[in-house]
DNA sequence: ATGAACGCGTTGAGTTCTCAACTATTCCGA
DNA sequence: TCGGAATAGTTGAGAACTCAACGCGTTCAT
C-alpha cells in the first residue's frame, strides 16, 4: 500500500497520523453535534444551517441558488430540504419576477421561532465539544488553517 | 440571537468566523473526497475506511464491534455496510466460537484488490485537496488540534 | 430574430444513514 | 444457580443525500 514505484504520492507516517486524527475529529464531532440537534430540535445540521442563512438575509429572503451557495449545499439537496422546511411551515417559497426560472425562499415567523428555540443548545454544544477543547492559540491556528483550506478548495480549478 | 441574558455562551464574532470556516472545510473537503471516491471506485468513504481497517488487522479479520470502534462507526451503520460489502464479495462474515453472540468480518482477496485499486486516487485527492493547502507548520498545528479535540471528545463524559 | 447553449430549480430512483426495537448470548450478584 | 442486566449484532422503517434527467426561462451569437 505504500509502494513508491507507482507514482502515487503516498502519505508518510506523520501525514497518515494527521489525516486520521483529522478524520476522527470530523466523525466524532459532527456525529455528536448532529445528534444533539436532531434529538433536541428535530433538525439535521444542514437544515439548521439553511435557517441560519435565511435569518441573516435582508427580509429573511434569498434566491435558492444564493442560499445553496451560502449554505454550501448542492441545488438538489437544497430543493429537497426546502421542501421539508416548507411543509413544516418554517420556510415559504416565493416566485421571482425578474427571472421567472428562479424562486425565493423566505423564513417565516414560525421558522424564526424554531431557529431561536434551537440555537442556544446547539451553540452550547459547539462550545463544549469543540471550543472548550482548544487554547486561544489553537483556535487562532484553526481559523487560519480553515481559511487556507477553503481558499485552496475554492481556487479556480487547475 | 446574541442576547446575553439567557445564559447561553454565544460565540463572539471571531469565534463565529472560526466556526464557520471550519464548517466550510468540513463540507467542501469531505464532499469532494466522497465524490471522488464514489466516482472512481463506487465506494462511500465510510466503506473505504472499513476496508482499510480490516486490511491492517491480523489475518485481515476483526470482530464487528472492534471494527465499528476503529472505523468510528455505529454498530448499526457497520452492520448495513458490511452487508453490502459482503454482497460485493469484498468482506466475509465468520462466526465467533468464543462468544457466540459475536461475529468476525474478514477482508477477502477481492476486497484487498478493491482497496488496492481505490487507494492511489483517493490518497492523491487527500493530498491535493488538503495537504497541498497547508504549510508544514500548519500541518503540525492541525495534528495537535485534532489530537486535542479527539482526546476531549473521548474523555469520560462529565 | 432565431435557435443553441446555458442557468435555475425540481424530481425520482436508488443508496446510506439513524433510531428504536429485537434476538441471542453472556455476565454477575444474591 | 437462578434471574435480571448488560453486550453483540441485526433488522426495518423512515429520513436525507446523490446522481442524472428533466422542464422551462434566459442569453447570446449569428
Amino acid at each position: 500500500m505504500t509502494d513508491v514505484t507507482d507514482g502515487t504520492r503516498w502519505l508518510d507516517d506523520d501525514e497518515q497520523c494527521t489525516w486520521r486524527a483529522f478524520l476522527a475529529v470530523q466523525r466524532l464531532l459532527f456525529d455528536r453535534l448532529e445528534r444533539q440537534l436532531q434529538r433536541d430540535s428535530g433538525l439535521p445540521m444542514t437544515y439548521y444551517e439553511i435557517l441560519v442563512r435565511l435569518s441573516e438575509a435582508p427580509d429573511h429572503t434569498l434566491r435558492m441558488s444564493q442560499l445553496a451557495d451560502s449554505a454550501l449545499s448542492s441545488r438538489s439537496r437544497l430543493s429537497h430540504a426546502v421542501a421539508r422546511l416548507e411543509a413544516e411551515g418554517w420556510v415559504r417559497r416565493r416566485a421571482c419576477a425578474e427571472d421567472r426560472r428562479g424562486s425565493f425562499a423566505q423564513l417565516t415567523e414560525e421558522g424564526m421561532a424554531k431557529l431561536r428555540a434551537a440555537a442556544p443548545e446547539h451553540v452550547e454544544a459547539v462550545r463544549t465539544e469543540l471550543f472548550d477543547a482548544l487554547t486561544p492559540a489553537q483556535l487562532h491556528a484553526l481559523r487560519e488553517i480553515s481559511d487556507a483550506v477553503v481558499a485552496h478548495l475554492c481556487r479556480p480549478r487547475p
